[in-house]
DNA sequence: TCCTCCCTGTTC
DNA sequence: GAACAGGGAGGA
């Protein structure tokens, strides 16, 4: 479920409790949880410290320096990165806390400044319940390697609405497929496709390159809004979703068409219709969206 | 470009 | 006890 504003507002809540600490090691209670660099993690992980978290697309990005005068080891940071998928959630408990019923990885982590390497260690949880979330150690030359990341499209509030428009206007697939797909926009998901479509007035099943470009800029234009809007509002709580600090968001309140299919538009009253477009579920307004 | 599959808890 | 939720890999 996490989109680009849960995860962005994930970061912004877990940065201030691990930037500055350090990583003693890491507990894999679920092994098919890393799909890369399971070496990395088990022997150089240890011993190195939190320097940065960021976000791209939907994932989240731990970012690890050595310690003392050699910060890289001549390799770069490190990279963690995670994919929340529809379930995965960061906490940081007090030491000692027991692994919790979905809790897949756990890292430990030194206090800051620490030359203790025997003290306390609070304790960084990934938890999945359905276990589609992972987490992926590079160095940054193999991050730049790997496929999914080098393939990313743009960062919606990033870039213009005209670059994004374009990006569109690629596509020979419907607009919804098109919004999903993160080589044509980095970090939309289900929900704000929908969203944004609704707002845009333009029918989710509507073929990409035959839209006109004044409706893809305004498209363009009400995702970037609804996603800053989101943010705002500490993303969307449906089920599962939590920040860092285990509080939901607020944003599932202005909801106009997610999940409210056979209920009014916001609009024109008409009842809100249900398909099947892209492999995924999706809400519109027959009246009001078209193509 | 589209379809199926992965996975588990919740809802009907 | 089936349907559903859904991002992305992989195959048709």
């Amino acid at each position: 479920m996490p989109e680009l504003p849960e995860v962005e507002t994930i970061v912004t809540t877990l940065a201030p409790q691990v930037v500055g600490s350090v990583m003693r090691d890491v507990e894999v209670l679920l092994p098919r949880a890393v799909q890369a660099g399971e070496d990395l993690l088990a022997q150089k992980v240890p011993g190195m410290r939190v320097n940065r978290v960021f976000r791209r697309a939907k994932l989240l990005v731990l970012e690890l320096v050595g310690p003392g005068a050699s910060p890289d080891d001549g390799l770069g940071p490190l990279f963690l990165v995670f994919h929340l998928k529809m379930t995965g959630r960061f906490f940081v408990h007090p030491p000692g806390t027991a692994p919790l019923k979905h809790t897949r990885l756990i890292f430990n982590l030194l206090p800051p400044d620490c030359k203790n390497a025997k003290a306390d260690c609070r304790r960084l949880f990934f938890d999945d319940m359905r276990t589609f979330g992972y987490c992926r150690a590079f160095y940054g030359p193999d991050l730049k390697k790997w496929s999914f990341w080098a393939g990313l499209g743009p960062e919606p509030l990033e870039t213009s609405a005209e670059v994004l428009a374009k990006s569109f206007k690629k596509r020979g697939s419907s607009i919804k497929s098109a919004l999903l797909d993160q080589r044509t926009v980095a970090g939309v998901g289900n929900i704000y496709a929908d969203e944004a479509l609704f707002m845009a007035k333009i029918h989710p099943a509507a073929k990409a390159s035959t839209l006109p470009t004044r409706k893809l800029v305004n498209l363009a234009e009400n995702l970037k809004a609804i996603l800053q809007r989101a943010i705002d509002e500490c993303g969307s709580s449906i089920r599962d979703y939590r920040d860092a600090h285990g509080n939901a968001g607020a944003f599932q309140n202005s909801f106009n068409v997610y999940g409210r299919k056979d209920q009014p538009c916001v609009t024109c009253s008409a009842p809100l219709q249900g398909a099947k477009i892209a492999g995924r579920s999706t809400v519109f307004c027959p009246n009001c969206q078209t193509s």
